[in-house]
DNA sequence: ATATTTCCTACTAATTTGATAGGAATAGTT
DNA sequence: AACTATTCCTATCAAATTAGTAGGAAATAT
């Protein structure tokens, strides 16, 4: 249904945490668990494809947890959704051209590698940082309302 | 992984063909089906979606078939993938915030939503016309490769 | 040593997707 | 009226993907 699935949109959240704590040093996965309500055992699984992409670090044992590897500034959402749900493209063939036999002379599939182009610009331009602002301004908002 | 299913790529194909052979009156289902190398059964499930919307129109008995109710100038690629993908919101929250309880404070959701309304404009800034151009002119140029 | 935490692997359950089958309803043709 | 060709409808099935759980090994600080 061209949806992505919950590593992606769980991926973004726990990303998005991480961003909001950068400055209190290793974070436990069982905090963000928590935070963000997500099971942690499910969570566990999106962090290997994070740090392999190198976005995050990790140290285990006591103290230890998990941090942005670069500044939330320097992290975009693209990649992170990206390291977690694999090439931004509507349709497979776009980026593996053999699982077609009509790639050659093929339309759609000139249009479903436009619509990626689109779906990975627009990722592109919001950046963790960007995440923590508009979080910020959220949390502001509905302090306003409870006035 | 944020594909899209071979609802809405099989729907593009059989839409584009049905665009090729406007003028030609009825077509039929078995033709679509060879032409584009899909199973007649599973496409079968597709129609009754496009007729819905408001895309197709269909006659049934001999001399029978499917042809576009529209000029293919005045069918975007959007109506076809909507109606045959349901919205195209990267998550279900963006169209039915019932299912997620952080929907009032959720910074992801606002991103989704963004996401979603850059793949409707490309989307709906593509039409039947514009995709059978294409065609015409990926032919021309597949030929004079051969010479 | 001990407690805490990441890390790794395997398994299971649930959902979605893709595909097939059989026949009812409809419309033209003879 | 009988026949043929086609859409239309529903049920079913198989395969693949996604979501979630479990158990324990490895590493680190105290
Ligand atoms: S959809 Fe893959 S080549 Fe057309
Ligand atoms: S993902 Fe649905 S509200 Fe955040």
């Amino acid at each position: 249904m061209m949806k992505l699935s919950t590593k992606g949109r769980y991926g973004a959240r726990l990303m998005l945490d991480l961003a909001i704590h950068y400055d209190d040093g290793f974070v436990l996965l069982k905090d963000i668990a928590k935070r963000q309500d997500i099971s942690e055992g499910y969570m566990e699984h999106l962090l290997p494809h994070l740090k392999a992409a190198g976005l995050i670090n990790s140290l285990r044992g006591a103290r230890g947890g998990y941090k942005l590897a670069k500044a939330p500034s320097e992290i975009s959402l693209k990649e992170v959704v990206q390291s977690l749900e694999g090439p931004l493209t509507p349709a497979e063939c776009v980026v593996a051209p053999s699982v077609c036999k009509r790639v050659s002379f093929c339309v759609t599939r000139d249009i479903w590698k436009e619509v990626g182009e689109k779906i990975s610009q627009t990722l592109e331009s919001v950046t963790l940082k960007d995440m923590v602002e508009m979080q910020k301004n959220k949390g502001k908002a509905s302090l306003t309302y409870n006035i």
